[in-house]
DNA sequence: CAGTTGTTTTAGCATTTCTGTATGATATCA
DNA sequence: TGATATCATACAGAAATGCTAAAACAACTG
């Protein structure tokens, strides 16, 4: 292999596509440059090779023996490296890697995510559930849904929906709340990473986190909403986290108001994206599926 | 093939490298780089396919799916290309496309290259036997042999012999001459294409070209040798043109003196050669085999 | 001889690529 | 905990390369 260090492998290029098309002209219409940068390509390669590839010949090049043997072999090579770069194109426009906060995954993504596959078939989505903001720069990740100020840079931003936070609990500890202040006495669910505390909701209905009682802790905002359907306390929650225990009845926001957090979900791409057309009908799926309306701030 | 127009091949080459190595201080190692000249190609392939193909982790690169997906194509074709460059270098080295004037070629050296043969017997030899000198700079002609002033430029050259001239005849036709005079009246035969008079072997032994009788014409000095032999009339001849037909008795140089033309044999060259193992060594035993010594001028 | 086709040459500009060096991040050892 | 490797990336300047455009050849064709 190391004996290709010696050679430009541009050059291969030029004496692939003029033994293959003939002649100057059409192999420098098939690179996209000018008949003289085809030239000298091949006498440069020549030069490198130490052999003459091409007879020049009144009425055009043509190929010498050890040309044609070489050819044969370049047109091999550059037919596979042609299908390596396919490879990577094919999967640009129809594989498509989102990174998701694991509770957006978990509980709003995953059961949504055969709609979008309905209308685009032929992309195929990787999740990528992790907390931590994965660079898309310099990842395999196409496409970020990140909660956050948006304060990051380097990066082009969208934002998709404010955060409004609000509690949510079992319909059978709902039963019990008929005021905010009847929170005091409930077990709280928390996650200590929350980003967010419960005065955002306390503070606008007049009451302070004295009144707030312990309950169980997990570190995973999934686990909060199930331990909450589970009937094990009030969860502050948010969109879209809680979206389809609403719906469903398993959990009930016993108060509508809902407070906004000073955080959004936002889409998170690198900074010049390449063009991907499994991204662009994301986006554009994502907009339309998320909450919107009533179930906003 | 034309998705190759956009992506650099040499970055194909560092992908394919860094993929199968596992690091870039390997693979800039085998590609006789820097690990940053490496990375930057890496880098910038990755931005040209619009995918990432390594993930950076600590402690080094790992290939994502599609990296080791392309990474396996890729080392097919390099592998191929690097097969397709060590044609041109086997050939190189092995093969060897001699240019000689059709005299030289068929009176002397045809005969003589089994001895070329035995000592080289992995270099192939290939005779392109032709009168137009061609150039060496562009042909797939490694050596030319030719006769002429030496006043060729842009071509590196040799003297090998200085071509001497002195009349020829079969042994019928040599038993009536005695005196460089009695030439007259014996048929002369004639290469029209023929680079010197007679006048260069007459003038000193104090003759004219008034007394040559006329003779068949032949447009080839191998047909106006051959001539010779069948008896059909004196030939103004050189060396290496007669020496297999003095030597065997076919014919006679009935005067020793020989004059020099102002020609020579010399060996032609590209300006800059490419190494070549069978060029050195058929200089080598040209120069061993050709007429030297009392066969000189 | 002018016109055509096809390749080469030349000069100059623009881009690319490489090298060194500095930097950063992680792992390892004592 | 700090010292030291290991690996990769960032950056800036220098060197090399590649491209274009236009002119020049060279060998046919009518």
């Amino acid at each position: 292999m190391r004996n290709l260090n010696k050679i430009h492998l541009s050059g291969l290029r030029a004496v692939e596509a003029v033994g293959r098309l003939g002649s100057l002209k059409e192999a420098a219409s098939e690179l996209g440059v000018t008949i003289g940068a085809v030239s000298q390509q091949l006498q440069k390669t020549e030069r490198q090779l130490g052999r003459t590839l091409f007879e020049r010949r009144p009425g055009g090049l043509r190929k010498t023996p050890l040309g044609e043997a070489i050819v044969r072999r370049l047109t091999v090579a550059m037919a596979e490296l042609s299908a390596a770069v396919a490879l990577a194109e094919t999967d640009r426009n129809e594989t498509l890697t989102v990174s998701v906060p694991p509770v957006m995954a978990e509980k709003w993504l995953v059961k949504r995510l055969s709609g979008f596959h309905r209308q685009n078939s032929h992309i195929r989505v990787r999740l990528d559930a992790s907390v931590t903001l994965i660079d898309p720069n310099r990842s395999d990740v196409d496409l970020c849904i990140r909660v956050g100020r948006g304060e990051w840079s380097g990066v082009r931003l969208e934002k998709l929906i404010d955060q409004c936070v609000f509690p949510v609990c079992s319909p059978g500890i709902a039963a019990k709340l008929t005021r905010p202040a009847d929170i005091a006495g409930q077990p709280i669910i928390t996650d200590p990473d929350g980003m967010f505390g419960w005065d955002i909701w306390l503070t606008p209905n007049g009451l302070s986190t004295d009144i707030l009682a312990d309950g169980p802790i997990f570190t995973n905002a999934s686990l909060c909403v199930d331990a909450a359907i589970a009937g094990l306390g009030i969860f502050l929650a948010w969109e879209p986290a809680v979206t389809d225990a609403l719906e469903a009845g398993q959990l009930v926001a016993p108060f509508p108001d809902r407070y906004p957090t000073a955080f959004a979900y936002w889409i998170v791409e690198a900074e010049n994206p390449p063009a991907n057309a499994g991204a662009a009908a994301f986006k554009h799926w994502l907009r339309e599926a998320l909450p919107k309306g009533p179930t906003r701030c």
